[in-house]
DNA sequence: TTTTTTCTCCGAACAGTGTTCGGTATTATA
DNA sequence: TATAATACCGAACACTGTTCGGAGAAAAAA
């Protein structure tokens, strides 16, 4: 028995100190999260996590990368037979629920690029913004949405990303217990760009 | 010589603190901001500083609320001789350009009430909410503004909060280094939900 | 099987953090 | 001038992330 091989063995360990993470976040914050804590209840000692992941630090680049693919998952598994701006409305209320569904990924993922060392490595929508740039050339092209001067394309996609991240964010933050039907809000803040744009 | 009362001298101190506090802030993140370092630069030990302040968060918290007192202030002091469509969109822009004018400020409102203790202190955009809510209800009194079944005034004001302060984050976070001519972009999206809205 | 080599893991230590406490000057009040 | 309140500090406490050297176990080589 415990035929695991190594390399499962030091998998299973990394998914065990991720998870743990992300519990330690839900429950005190991604302020209060700390190493000794995450070795504490994991089992290990201090000095043992380093024999998974380089630094804290990188735990949370892990977790952010792997909350990015989520991210970017649900975005383009939005079905592409949809009228292209039901497609659109869709992907964008993806985005804000990735965020209500993945609060934890989804600081960690704001928290880190804040500070990033410069390196290019696509963490947060950096790279589920080239799934919206594209819906939103096909929209275009389409006829569905109008270009103007000076908001083109890319524009376009900067202002919806700014309304549908700020609908995160505000949810995760100021209005973290107002009760209200955010479903059919954003719905109809997102509608209502699109209607703008025609 | 030197004849400061006591309470100017205290006003004084309390000053030079919250001022390192930015710059340190400034210079290196939030998350590395070190009570010890605020000592060192102003001339106290990291006990003196209890004199003044009763923890690091309260250092925070007071940074936090002048925040929201000069956020506060830039979206009041738009002129209200403009037609009110200008009106709402130069109040729109004067948030986002607190964002960027006061990034360590903004940083500090969104880091403390996304784990806040409850208190229901008026911080970040809040109390700005209001302000926009007021303009947003002349406007559809005025009939600028079209309310909807399911998205009336607050909705709406939810709808340009989403925007704009998503653009102010992504500017301090995501876009960091990005080059752009972001005043004419949020000029032109903020319009296009105007428009949306009519 | 025996002997290496590699991998896991831990205890101890280092430098850093926020905060508290007791005591000592300094300043203002009486 | 004597008394009370204030301002400030040194030392300590409990915590943090991280490094290092050395055990013990597992795998690989002999």
């Amino acid at each position: 028995m415990m035929k695991n091989t190594r390399q499962e063995r030091q998998a299973d360990t990394r998914k065990a100190i991720l998870q743990t993470a992300l519990e330690l976040i839900a429950e005190k914050g991604l302020d209060k999260l700390s190493l000794r804590e995450i070795a504490r209840r994991v089992g290990y000692s201090p000095a043992g996590l380093y024999e998974y992941f380089d630094s804290k630090e990188d735990i949370l680049w892990t977790l952010a990368l792997e909350g990015n693919d989520r991210l970017r998952a649900a975005a383009i598994g939005i079905s592409s037979d949809l009228p292209i701006k039901e497609r659109l409305t869709l992907a964008c209320l993806a985005y804000v629920d990735f965020a209500v569904q993945n609060p934890e990924h989804f600081i960690i993922m704001n928290s880190l690029t804040t500070r990033r060392a410069s390196l290019d490595e696509p963490v947060s929508s950096e790279s589920s913004y080239s799934v919206f740039l594209k819906i939103i050339e096909v929209a275009i092209a389409e006829g569905e949405l109008l270009v103007q001067e000076n908001f083109g394309a890319e524009e376009i996609t900067y202002g919806f990303w700014s309304l549908i991240h700020g609908m995160g964010i505000l949810r995760l933050t100021q209005l973290r217990s107002f009760e209200a039907d955010f479903e059919k809000m954003n719905r109809k803040a997102i509608e209502t760009f699109i209607t703008g744009l025609q």
